[in-house]
DNA sequence: CCTTATAGTTCTAAAATCGAACTGTCAAAT
DNA sequence: ATTTGACAGTTCGATTTTAGAACTATAAGG
């Protein structure tokens, strides 16, 4: 599997992988979160190299995440800001950081805490389901086929059924 | 930044990143939510490259992900299944799958529906606030350092601050 | 004229990944 | 008894990506 045919897969979760599934691009995409704009910003906070930084801001432009916008003329400057598609990644951020928050702290606690407007509370994130609002639990879904897909959500395994697998524990 | 630095960065999005952030990592995460469990079954749905799938699969191991248990003697053989820490990345999946869903699915439709088990219906994932149970958006999270915090959430900007910066938009 | 700021591009070396073959164990089939 | 096939990897040379550093270009300021 090449990378560009990821994004054609007959599955979500293997599309979107296709766009911010690596790990440059993720930590871009936290630095659009907390505010920076600036190719000087994103390449001084993580360490990059320009090279790389240019092409994925490229691609994030690309697809549609990112807009390149002018801020000034006289030496023509762009800033790189969320779309709103790009905006909608906001869950997907607040899943990493909380994981992060509940796997890999040590014993100095969490390095950022997050406040509600709101509210005015600190909180954590919540996955609920849409219909009934109760927190998902991953034994609680059952995934089906729906009418965009092909055959099977991964790539189709040839599997040929020859000889009837000695299996102990299928 | 080398990559096993990223998790030891007083951020726990790098830190989360570190250990899944990677495309073939999320993948091999796809097929475990999809309960596939051994060498073969991964390895034929994703079309992985064997040498890199065995090392996934170590250091997924190795950061407690997932948990590799003997199910026959005769010719060893193990397979592999998500531990409650694997588990709790389900928002991650979840999250991921929403946005390719929203944003990547072609004229056909979602190629995947789920289904809330405790209310029946075909759902989205929503992420709310774990205080006062409203959906979150970016606009209204205030962010600040938590007591794990060392100076800011990514890694320590130079910013040598000589020159007043012309800056017509900062 | 020289330096600084910003936003890239170019180039070579190093690292990661691919693709394919190979190892080893055991059961079943011939 | 030998071959075949399932399974779970390991090894290795070729290709692709990424790192690291230098270079280009435009304009402001001293």
């Amino acid at each position: 599997m090449r990378w560009d045919e990821l994004e054609e897969e007959p599955c979500s979760m293997a599309r979107t992988i296709g766009v911010i599934g690596d790990r440059w691009t993720l930590l871009i995409l936290r630095e659009c979160f907390l505010r920076t704009r600036r190719f000087e910003g994103f390449q001084s906070a993580l360490g990059i190299t320009r090279h790389l930084l240019a092409e994925r801001l490229k691609k994030l432009v690309r697809q549609g995440v990112l807009r390149r916008i002018p801020y000034q003329e006289s030496p023509k400057r762009h800033e790189y800001i969320l779309t709103q598609k790009g905006l909608d990644l906001y869950p997907i951020m607040m899943a990493l950081v909380h994981w992060g928050d509940t796997h890999m702290v040590d014993e100095r606690g969490r390095p950022l805490l997050h406040q509600h407007r709101k509210c005015g509370k600190n909180f954590d994130p919540v996955m609920v389901c849409s219909e009934c609002g109760e927190p998902l639990l991953a034994k609680e879904v059952h995934t089906h086929p729906g009418p965009g897909a092909r055959s099977t959500p991964a790539i189709e395994a040839p599997e040929k059924p020859k000889a009837k697998a000695r299996r102990s524990a299928a």
